[in-house]
RNA sequence: GGAAGCGUGGCCGAGUGGUUGAAGGCAACAGUCUUGAAAACUGUCGGGGGUUUACGCCCCUCGUGAGUUCGAAUCUCACCGCUUCCGCCA
């Protein structure tokens, strides 16, 4: 959410900035009901003050045993022509929320201008794609016969979900621990295991909802029915980290919170039809190891570029070539001031995929959480959060199973995960 | 699922219709004293919003929302959350 005060004295300079994501602001009519608003509410606050005083004034007459007749009568009129003027501004106010709600967030001045993809920029390529002497196969062909199951997958739950057997599993669970423990060991986040079920106050905290409901999937308890709001299945672990400070006022000494934590990912996937449709990129679940941290403004975009090494380490100790790329206005997800994507190489589609991505959000999650701490001054200030993948975990096994496979169908384990696996050095088949 | 109870400021805790945003305590911060610290004493001390060049003035907020009333932390209703006991249960 943008500071509605950021729109009442800057409104030109917001509109041109949220234009360059692509982003047509009404302005007339936030024009129009911000004055209606100011109309309002000095009307109503008003009567409120008058009100009050004289509600006052009978208590001190009565306790004096003092006739209250006359001020009685004075206070009479009032409460009609209040009512309605308190009626019409909550109607403002949700009107001006409303609007506030769907506003992404502001492009820091550093992220490059464009309207999609094409116009994202290389920051850096780090590793050498390795060059194959025999005909590479992609994920899905190298991974079925050492237990990637796509069929059993779909007859499970439907479409775009997978189910895993034997040393696949293992290999899926050994990436995912390898990658807790580098967060937690090597880089000094906190781990935490949430709930992956979350209502619908959480997702406003970090944007996912209102606007994204589509992208979910809900969930009801047995039992409920009429209009109840359901829960959601998180999206990403990005909501329920983040959501830990959620109306906290936080001391200045506690910045900055770094959490992690190793969970599946449910989204529908909506708007996707025919992308991906093959194999473990685009799932309905997938699991990943998200890195957050709630930062002091001062420091936020520091962190941020600490975050993206944090994400590089692991692809580095895997030996996973890959390249970060800064997104380009018209590419960033609605709450991110910056955002930083990091692709890994994949031989089979002769391109680069992406498998984190990493945003500082500024402030934008921070006032829909009512996450404050108190600055140097003393004073309540908005928190910074940040978020990224450190890394998405099902796409970094489709990274290995077509950076390692070997002409005999093998799949060679990474050294860094050969202890995660007892071991074992290749996947094969019996 | 059944029964009972409880939600007040950073924390504890008074407060059952009237000059109460709320006693008291703790914590925190500033100052006096001290070589320094502690103790003691003095003061400050929830959050959000409107308006103003500013000092200030005003409004909202006692889990959330609605209602009764000239006036609600206090009364009514609904919802949410927590605690305890019973049942069920990984």
């Amino acid at each position: 959410m943008l500071d509605i005060q950021q729109l009442r004295n800057d409104l030109d300079n917001v509109v041109a900035r949220l234009a360059t994501r692509g982003f047509a602001f009404d302005s007339a009519a936030f024009t129009a009901l911000e004055q209606e608003r100011k109309t309002v509410q000095t009307r109503t606050q008003e009567l409120q003050a008058r009100r009050n005083a004289s509600s006052k004034q009978i208590g001190i007459a009565k306790s004096k045993g003092e006739d209250v007749a006359a001020i009685m009568a004075e206070v009479a009129g009032l409460g009609e022509q209040l009512k309605a003027d308190e009626e019409r501004l909550a109607a403002i106010q949700w009107e001006l929320q409303k609007l506030l709600l769907n506003l992404p967030n502001l492009p820091h001045d550093s992220v490059p201008v464009g309207k999609s993809e094409e116009e994202n920029i290389e920051v850096r390529r780090v590793g050498t794609p390795r060059s194959f002497d025999f005909e590479i196969k992609d994920h899905t062909d190298v991974g079925t016969p050492l237990g990637l199951d796509f069929d059993t997958g779909a007859k499970l739950a439907g479409a775009r979900f997978t189910l895993m057997r034997g040393q696949m599993a293992k290999l899926h669970r050994a990436l995912a621990q390898f990658m807790l423990d580098t967060q937690t060991e090597k880089h000094g986040y906190t781990e935490c295991y949430t709930p992956y079920i979350v209502n619908a106050d959480t997702l406003r905290g970090t944007g996912q909802l209102p606007k994204f409901e589509e992208d979910l999937f809900a969930v009801k308890k047995g039992g409920q029915e009429g209009d109840s709001e359901p829960l959601y299945l998180i999206p990403t672990s990005e909501v329920t980290l983040t959501n830990t400070v959620r109306d906290e006022i936080l001391a200045l000494d506690a910045l900055p919170i770094k959490l992690t934590a190793h969970t599946p990912c449910f989204r529908s996937e909506a708007g996707s039809y025919g992308r991906d449709t093959k194999g473990m990129i685009r799932q309905h679940q997938f699991d990943k190891v998200e890195m957050v941290q709630i930062a002091h403004p001062g420091q936020s975009y520091a962190a941020l570029e600490e975050m993206v090494g944090h994400a590089e380490h692991i692809l580095q100790a895997l030996e996973l070539p890959y390249r970060v790329v800064s997104l380009c206005t018209g590419d960033m997800g609605f709450g991110a001031a910056k955002t930083y994507d990091l692709e890994v190489w994949l031989p089979a589609q002769d391109t680069y995929r992406e498998i984190s991505s990493i945003s500082n959000c500024e402030a934008f999650q921070a006032r829909r959480l009512q996450a404050r701490f108190r600055n140097e001054a003393g004073k309540t200030e908005w928190v910074h959060t940040l978020n990224g993948s450190g890394l998405a975990v099902g796409r970094t096994l489709v990274a290995i199973l077509e950076n390692y496979q070997n002409a005999d169908g093998s799949v060679s384990v990474p050294a860094m995960l050969q202890p995660y696996m007892h071991g074992l050095l290749k996947l094969q088949t019996a």
